[in-house]
RNA sequence: GCGGGGGUACCCAAGCGGUCAAAGGGGCUAGGCUUAGGACCUAGUGGUUUAGUACCUUCGCAGGUUCGAAUCCUGCCCCCCGCACCA
């Protein structure tokens, strides 16, 4: 069968799954249900096999629960709320040339890349509305999902259910509206997740700089100089200012103040309070050589020129404290070298012979940590790459392990304890103001430069709350957890690490907050009870529910149970119906999703249902996936072109041995290198395996009825225990372990088994491949349909009953005959390449004396020598009883064997074997009546072997 | 920095106190099959050694616990992932 065969197989299964419905799941209270749910993908471009692997790991939990006889739910919904598509779709109205030509590039047709400039079209496009799309994915690589439950999160419908359950944790006081700095782009008003901005600007965060307010006089007027630090403790080591003579500074009003601030800062400034008015420009070389009042030590302090400081960094006006920021240290020294500048600004060197002030004790350094590591580091200029290192180093170590001395205010106490209090007291005594700005420079994805603003009135959802953390650990703790090594993380995220969230924003594709309609419900925050939403939606989509019909009353009593139905827009038996599906299919009995979502995806499905459904909805369990990578390391993605795109897999008839693949390459919640040669390595590899196996199955007809022997009883034993193993792999969801049995273990058994026997059992050969079909069936599900269908299989496969482990079938007796077999085999390889014969005449297998197994038994059951010795049995042997007891005395655990006559007799099965191997004809003897000298190598276990050429 | 996970033979990857010189897959080597190649089958794949045995060295590095450690403990080195308002 060649790969063409396998595409016609592929799709002829899913047409045939799809008219007969069979993984449609109603609620049906004579049946045990099983619910699983996926991360809902985010439509955000072409699909590829690094999405795939994600969806058939839930594809094989839920196909193998089916035929585990659960009643299996496995549905699927698109994320469309959110960002990038916005932003895709803004690019492509703009004409921008890269996001085109990569869409053309994925197979996007021409006239089509230009309707996607609508962020509609473009989420469903691809979510579904194309060959290129999720849903596409999902149908090319066979999951079995229960299409009719489908939604989209920018539903009508869908949007009800948000806004219900935002009005209820509203009611329960988990929203609350305060103070916020974000990222902000000022080009589309938004805020900004890493997700908007390139690439060089991800991981960038808003800095709260303390702004401390050093005063000058400029004819005669006071102008404050806002030196934005993010040490504030450092102020009470404050030696000089510095400017910079070449950026573009503004003075403006800043309340009722007069501030000197970079151009840049004075934008930036607007972002973060209304009142800032621009009175003029100004030229700091006016106050360069001048002092100014430290507000804190009320130490006057002069004003230096600096060109190292930036504009667009902070205010542009930065505070010197060369006793503990490098930087400063070598600023200072170099300056003191730069006569010219000096003279520019009438400062005499005697100005800068100032000292160094101390304020952190540190161990292991005297007075100026920064000026020690900076000569320890050999750093003499500013060009030094290495003074960002420096500055790191002494910032970590006085962090951790400093204390303020005795000059300041808070003598003794240790800086990671005080920070902040010294910050509080500082604004509390109106000596300084906050001012946030980036870590580094934030360019958003549409080019404009990002800046922080404050944001005065943002929704959080107050995830700090102890309380509900409390339920949100009961949940999880009652939760199963695979693997649970991620129970740890999870514990962590909620119990410490989670804070208050925003959970809504201006702009975005979405829901708008019940109370606030000025505000949409960001799109993490929309997604965390959505699973209950699956159990109704069958019932919304078929009965085309509008969403004005479902109204609050609605979902509290479909979930809740509240409230009179009667009251409710909807006729009684729609309600009812919506309200049994829910009571039938809730609570998730797996939720799978992905590492990265464990702090919010998965940590906030957690909480919402904490918090709005009794301890008996509570989901029971968590999974996590691995994503896959390229043969460097790197996340295979559309924009990489590192994956192969599923229109490519489609068309090839490859998918089962794609999915084998994938599911043996590691566990699933490891990341699997899986690049595109690797596909293809591998989807040759186990595609000549199927083609082997569909010739095993061919042979079941032309198999000859015949007596059962011992590879027989062997082979049914195996595949047996082949069930057993992939069921426990399976209820561990150790897909790997699962696959290495019912593919690997099942298929080298069977080549064995046909190798082995002359001809197989057409019984024997029919139960065994009806086994391994059905436990193969939910990692390759089209081929196993396809041979199912061969065999005279009744229905489909895919529901077809899991077969029975049978332990009456496991032949341990068999097992150590065909294991004997099979190392006698190994020996005689081994004596005759030593002794270089090529061809045997007779080997004779001489098996041990009665009396040596009679003494493993007595050694085992911890009989002594002299004990044994009594006995004649023994004594007639002499020495060599002796030195056989000691040999024994030396395994650690005597392995269970069979008996002497069972050995005997299984070598006597195995006779017709060694003789076809090596041409050579076999005698079996006991030890007692050989006449050979090696036949006192005879071991229970191990037979001794003499070779005659 | 905080939190989590890891380092296993040529490569990927299991194992997590004795049955471990270490599963499985790939690669490689030899033999068979074949007109030849591929595919397929069979065997081998740390070292020394041997009529099928035995011994030595090996699971990031260094110590420790134990009759016994890849597996447990301690320290060190290195790698990966997440750190939010973004899906």
């Amino acid at each position: 069968m060649d790969s063409e065969k396998f595409k016609d197989i592929e799709k002829k299964w899913q047409k045939r799954w799809d008219e007969a419905g069979i993984f449609e799941a109603d609620a049906d209270k004579d049946r045990e249900k099983f619910f699983l749910a996926h991360a809902y993908p985010y439509p955000s471009g072409p699909t590829h096999h690094g999405h795939a692997r994600a969806y058939l790991f839930d594809d094989a939990i839920a196909r193998y629960k089916r035929m585990k006889g659960f009643n299996v739910l496995y549905p699927m919904g698109w994320h469309c709320t959110g960002n990038p598509a916005m932003i895709k779709a803004e690019k492509i109205r703009k004409g921008d040339r890269d996001t085109i030509d990569k869409l053309k590039e994925a197979g996007v047709p021409e006239r089509e890349v230009k309707k996607l400039k609508d962020p509609y079209r473009y989420v469903r496009f691809f979510a579904t509305e194309s060959d290129l799309s999720y849903k596409n994915c999902l149908k090319t690589v066979g999951c079995s999902i229960d299409w009719r439950r489908e939604f989209m999160t920018i539903d009508d419908t869908y949007k009800k259910f948000i806004q219900w359950q935002y009005s209820r944790l509203r009611k329960l006081g988990y929203v609350q509206q305060k103070e916020y700095p974000v990222i902000w782009c000022p080009e589309q008003e938004m805020p900004l997740g890493d997700n908007d901005v390139e690439d060089e600007s991800q991981g960038a965060e808003a800095e709260e700089y303390v702004a401390y307010k050093f005063m000058v006089e400029e004819d005669g007027e006071e102008i404050l100089l806002p030196a934005a630090t993010l040490r504030p403790e450092t102020i009470y080591g404050v030696t000089n200012m510095f400017l910079n003579p070449g950026l573009d500074y503004v003075v403006a009003d800043v309340g009722n103040e007069r501030w000197l601030l970079s151009q840049e800062a004075y934008e930036k400034m607007g972002y973060q309070r209304e009142d800032v008015s621009l009175v003029e420009e100004f030229s700091v070389e006016d106050i360069i050589g001048k002092y100014c009042k430290n507000p804190v030590t009320e130490k006057d302090i002069i004003i230096l020129p600096a060109d190292f400081v930036k504009g667009d960094s902070a205010t542009g006006v930065v505070m010197s404290v060369p006793a503990h920021a490098p930087y400063d240290h070598i600023a200072i020294k170099e300056l003191k070298k730069r006569e010219d500048v000096l003279k520019k600004y009438n400062i005499d060197t005697k100005d800068l012979d100032f000292d160094y002030i101390s304020l952190i004790d540190l161990e292991g350094y005297g007075k100026y940590p920064a000026v020690e590591i900076a000569d320890e580091m050999g750093i003499e200029d500013m060009n030094e790459e290495r003074l960002e290192e420096a500055t790191k180093e002494v910032y970590r170590k006085e962090f951790h392990k400093g204390t303020l001395s005795e000059n300041t205010g808070y003598p003794g106490k240790k800086i990671d304890e005080i920070k902040d209090k010294v910050k509080e007291d500082m604004l509390a005594r109106d000596l300084a103001e906050i001012y946030y700005d980036t870590n580094k420079p934030i360019v958003c994805k549409c080019g404009a430069m990002g800046v922080v603003k404050l944001v005065d009135d943002q929704w959080f959802l107050r995830y700090s709350d102890r309380e509900w953390k409390d339920i949100s650990l009961d949940l999880l703790n009652r939760a199963t957890v695979i693997p649970d090594k991620y129970r740890k993380e999870l514990n962590y995220y909620l119990d410490e690490w989670m804070g208050d969230k925003p959970c809504a924003r201006k702009k975005t594709l979405g829901t708008e907050l019940p109370f606030d309609k000025n505000w949409m419900v960001e799109p993490l925050s929309d997604s965390t009870v959505y699973m209950a939403y699956y159990t109704i939606a069958k019932t919304i989509n078929q009965k085309k529910i509008e969403a004005e019909d479902l109204d609050s009353s609605v979902f509290d009593y479909v979930f809740w149970g509240k409230g009179d139905p009667k009251k409710c827009k909807m006729e009684e038996d729609v309600l009812g119906e919506m309200r049994e599906e829910f009571l039938y299919w809730y609570p998730i009995d797996m939720r799978i999703a992905g590492t990265e979502h464990l702090s919010n995806h998965l940590s906030f499905m957690i909480f919402h249902h904490a918090a709005l459904f009794d301890e008996d909805r509570w989901p029971r369990g968590i999974t996590i996936h691995g994503m896959v990578l390229d043969e460097n390391g790197n996340k295979v993605s559309a924009s990489k072109g590192n994956g192969y795109s599923m229109k490519e897999i489609a068309k090839g008839g490859v998918v089962d041995a794609m999915r084998i693949g994938m599911y043996a390459k590691s566990s699933p919640w490891d990341d699997i290198k899986f690049g595109k040669k690797e596909v293809d390595r591998t989807i040759e590899n186990v595609s000549s395996r199927f083609q082997k196996m569909v010739r095993y199955v061919d042979m079941v007809k032309e198999a000859p009825e015949g007596k059962e022997d011992v590879f027989d009883r062997w082979i049914v034993s195996k595949m047996h225990r082949h069930i057993k193993k992939t069921e426990d792999a399976m209820e561990r969801l150790e897909l790997m372990e699962a696959v290495n049995h019912s593919f690997y273990g099942a298929f080298n058994d069977i080549k064995k088994y046909i190798n082995k026997k002359d001809s197989p059992n057409r019984k024997v050969l029919e139960e065994v491949i009806g086994i391994w079909i059905r436990i193969l069936a939910p990692f390759a599900p089209h081929l196993c349909e396809e041979l199912w269908e061969k065999i005279g299989g009744e229905g489909f496969v895919s529901v077809a009953e899991w077969p029975r482990s049978d332990s009456d079938a496991i032949d341990r007796v068999a097992e150590k005959e065909v294991e004997l077999g099979d190392m006698v085999e190994d020996d005689i390889r081994e004596i005759k390449d030593i002794t270089g014969m090529d061809r045997l005449e007779q080997i004779r297998i001489v098996v041990s004396a009665e009396w040596k197994w009679k003494m493993r038994t007595a050694v085992e059951e911890g009989k002594d020598l002299s004990e044994l010795m009594e006995k004649d049995m023994f004594r007639r042997q002499g020495k060599v009883a002796a030195r056989y007891f000691q040999e024994l005395k030396e395994e650690h655990q005597i392995e269970e064997l069979m008996d002497v006559d069972e050995e005997l007799q299984a070598l006597e099965e195995m006779k017709g074997r060694f003789e076809e191997t090596f041409g050579a004809k076999v005698v079996i003897e006991r030890e007692e009546e050989s006449q050979e000298d090696k036949a006192a190598k005879a071991r229970p276990g191990k037979p001794a072997i003499v070779l005659k050429d």
